[in-house]
DNA sequence: CTGTTAGCGCATTCAG
DNA sequence: CTGAATGCGCTAACAG
């Protein structure tokens, strides 16, 4: 019985105009030209849709050439924090167009970026908005020659061929360790995933950019110290281990992200180095938490929502022809907190 | 210019066949039935495949009746953890089958979740999962008999007519005040969103039976406080004033998710009051940095990613037709840390 | 203002 | 093993 009870009948603008007496045509008029039909012709054929269950197939809509109500978005991984929020903005914006939001997380593999970016097109999407793996972008770039509109995600234009949506990456490593130097801090290590996309190497820029610009040698007050699995508690305390047996000892960590800082203390703290009193520590993204931990962690705040927003933004525009292609770009913040203190 | 170079042409398979010298019908058996084409013809159609830069039309292969290729899921919040861990388990249960998921987010507004389930049948989706915002889920079986698959996520079946994945909240609250009560405490404020959703009901029931299976009165122990905006620092703190302000005042607060409980134990400190010295405070969902906050919070914890994957094995079963709808139950834990104490 | 006609791109009979 | 014809549900001309 569960079984026959789903061979229901989704009826569709055929069986309305039967059921109104009238014509296909009139149909599709009473819902893309309201105006052009008689006021109890519409009337009529209103009553008919609800009465025999009409729902709109959007897929032949799409086949006559429609604009589809979807967009997709491919990001490194939509259960953190960053792209979680960035979604919701985006998903948001989208709303407010009538469109929803397919939701793609590659794991930073490239084969997941490739096949879901093929499915979106397959799909007709109306846009993609991406975080992309690599940066090799000609096959994004390729993608938006075909038709569909490409606007990148947390990475910076490349050249013009693309709309872009970032927080500035550069300006955020720069933040962190200007922060660090203030305090007096002259060996940092810098804490970040194996895998280089390109937002972390621009923090990683920015940070050297910082050191450069106080008068000192990156070489030797910055140190970076590759974590092969940042989501595992035993892939980071093996890199803190790695960190406190570098030679001078660092007396900061620099961390790609809170989720990571956060494992960072606790391993600290395993072996009996606390912060910030043993060690300095600093965040990036200032998750809903971080002014809850113990210590409160000191990070860079991201407007997260607000990007996804500006993002979609210009995925819609983009879609919606003729604009050139724009950049927007939002300045991450320093804040502040009781995680990172003078050496 | 960047409008001229949009325009390019997705060629199909009509295209293609012309490329490779065959008939269409042989490019779709290329594409379905690999088999019952010629070696060498099929190579020569692949060929012209990328030759023409062919790329899929599944709007038009929908319409001819084959299975959609995507999934939707309504939430009442994407961007909160515990959904975007669920939804993260739900995508990657139906990238598996070659399927995509969108995200819908309602903010437990009725009309939101009954525009997007609409659009979503529009979009002749695979099926849906749901976590619906009322109880009244009449709307949801009628949309599952008019021919599109439902899921209930994280709300318990109903009946026998459609399929559910949950956790258990009536357990998850009964644990909760269980261990209240073994610390002695005999006053608990009970902090609720003020919508009333099927899962924080449950809760809230289950808090009252712990109490009755301890042999205590539910209306001497227990006082609901509904907070307007959970996620807002002010409206919680105006709903710890009102805890405070109860006569005789509760030594426990029990909290409906870990981003409540870390406000309210915001909002306590501020107004002197220590966690768990001056109060003792109970999450829920055993978030990410649960563990790491100050204090540890003591809360329950959910299997979210499990209970995505879950929810989606249940939609693709269905969607392939022809099972019995099911109940999948998955079990919370008590995870004791240092936010509550013996009063 | 309403009806008739002709495809959109693809999968699928059925002939050859 | 391959090709020609048909229609999925809908929109967009055009005729009446």
């Amino acid at each position: 019985m569960s079984v026959e009870s789903r061979v229901a009948t989704r009826s569709g603008m055929r069986q309305v105009a039967a059921a109104a007496g009238v014509s296909v045509s009139t149909v599709s008029n009473v819902l893309n030209n309201p105006d052009r039909v008689a006021t109890d012709t519409r009337r009529r054929v209103e009553d008919a849709m609800d009465r025999v269950g009409f729902v709109r197939n959007r897929a032949a809509r799409q086949l006559r050439g429609m604009p589809s109500a979807v967009v997709g978005c491919v990001l490194l991984d939509s259960a953190n924090l960053f792209f979680a929020e960035t979604a919701r903005g985006i998903e948001d914006r989208l709303a407010e167009a009538g469109c929803m939001l397919v939701v793609c997380s590659t794991d930073v593999r490239a084969e997941r970026e490739r096949d879901y970016l093929r499915m979106l097109e397959e799909h007709g999407v109306r846009g993609i908005l991406v975080s992309p793996v690599s940066t090799r972008l000609d096959e994004l770039t390729r993608l938006g020659q075909r038709g569909t509109p490409v606007v990148l995600l947390d990475h910076p234009q490349a050249g013009l061929d693309l709309c872009a949506a970032s927080v500035d990456n550069v300006r955020g490593g720069q933040l962190a360790v200007e922060h660090l130097l203030s305090l007096g801090h002259r060996r940092i290590a810098d804490v970040r995933a194996a895998f280089d996309v390109r937002s972390l190497a621009d923090r990683g820029r920015g940070a050297v950019d910082g050191v450069v610009a106080a008068g000192l040698d990156p070489a030797e007050v910055l140190t970076t110290v590759r974590v092969a699995a940042p989501t595992s508690d035993r892939s980071v305390a093996e890199a803190v281990d790695r960190v406190l047996a570098l030679d001078p000892r660092p007396t900061a960590v620099l961390c790609f992200n809170d989720d990571t800082a956060l494992r960072v203390v606790r391993a600290l703290h395993q072996r009996g180095i606390g912060v910030p009193d043993g060690m300095s520590v600093i965040g990036y993204d200032d998750v809903r938490f971080a002014a809850e931990l113990a210590p409160p962690l000191t990070t860079i705040r991201q407007p997260t929502y607000r990007l996804g927003r500006a993002a979609a933004e210009l995925l819609l525009a983009e879609a919606d022809g003729g604009h050139l292609h724009q950049e927007v770009l939002f300045r991450p913040e320093l804040i502040v907190r009781g995680s990172t203190r003078p050496v």
